[in-house]
DNA sequence: CGATTAGCTAACCAAAAGGTTAGTAATTGG
DNA sequence: CCAATTACTAACCTTTTGGTTAGCTAATCG
């Protein structure tokens, strides 16, 4: 059962968006933007414990955004941004429903499958 | 107490990527965006209680993602993508590290990074 | 060698998430 | 009017989340 690209992509979806869902988190990630870290240095701006930042790392690996590359007693953690592309690509699916100049034709698009989808039970 | 208007950029955040982060509360989302659904239409596709749908459009609506208009007994539910702009906005700067084509850029940036940061403590 | 350091686990805790059933209020159809 | 429908609350349960402290292992320093 190897794990590369095995789960489900709605699993997928839940862990990305479930790490991106907490500030401590989406932090380590801007600092990770930066460069590579250890993982004290990623802890050292939080207040706090250790392990409560391990946990964090765990999280953000499980949804494979970060990497730990262990060199002697150092972890250094990478970020790895391309599981935040299926994220967008999620989001994107809606731009149509802010963006300005498209308010018009999303409307349009509510109305008529409003209609459409009122065949079915009520009224 | 004025933080930046209503809620903090921050804690918006949490809300929109945590009620992206759950199977159910995403096909609720596409389902809202071929139009607006009564609560028992959005209910029907899924195996669980009605309550617990209920709890599921709260957390949409907490998150901005999600308007209510009661109509007689009946809630009329509306798609609000408005807040799914600034996660996007968020993701959108990490563009650059799964880029193909600037792949090179994210790296050069990483190593200057990497380097500068190593004025710090270690080695 | 011995002490220190980096990064974990393990065990625990409180609160939040996600589900249930039962009951309630207001509307609507016969 | 009565009964059914719609969408809730309330109360409860279990699992997950985010934190703690204590302790362990392995590597490095003096």
């Amino acid at each position: 059962m190897r794990s590369t690209q095995k789960r489900s992509r709605e699993a997928r979806l839940d862990a990305v968006f479930g790490a991106l869902s907490d500030g401590t988190r989406r932090r380590i990630l801007a600092r990770l933007a930066r460069g590579s870290a250890r993982v004290s240095d990623l802890a050292e701006p939080f207040a706090i414990s250790l392990p409560a930042v391990c946990k964090h790392l765990d999280v953000l690996e499980h949804a494979g955004l970060l990497r730990r590359e262990r060199d002697g007693r150092v972890s250094r953690c990478h970020l790895d941004a391309r599981p935040l592309e299926s994220a967008e690509a999620f989001i994107e699916r809606y731009r149509v429903f802010w963006s300005g100049t498209l308010e018009a034709l999303a409307l349009y698009v509510e109305k008529a499958q409003e209609l459409a989808d009122q065949n079915l039970p009520s009224r």
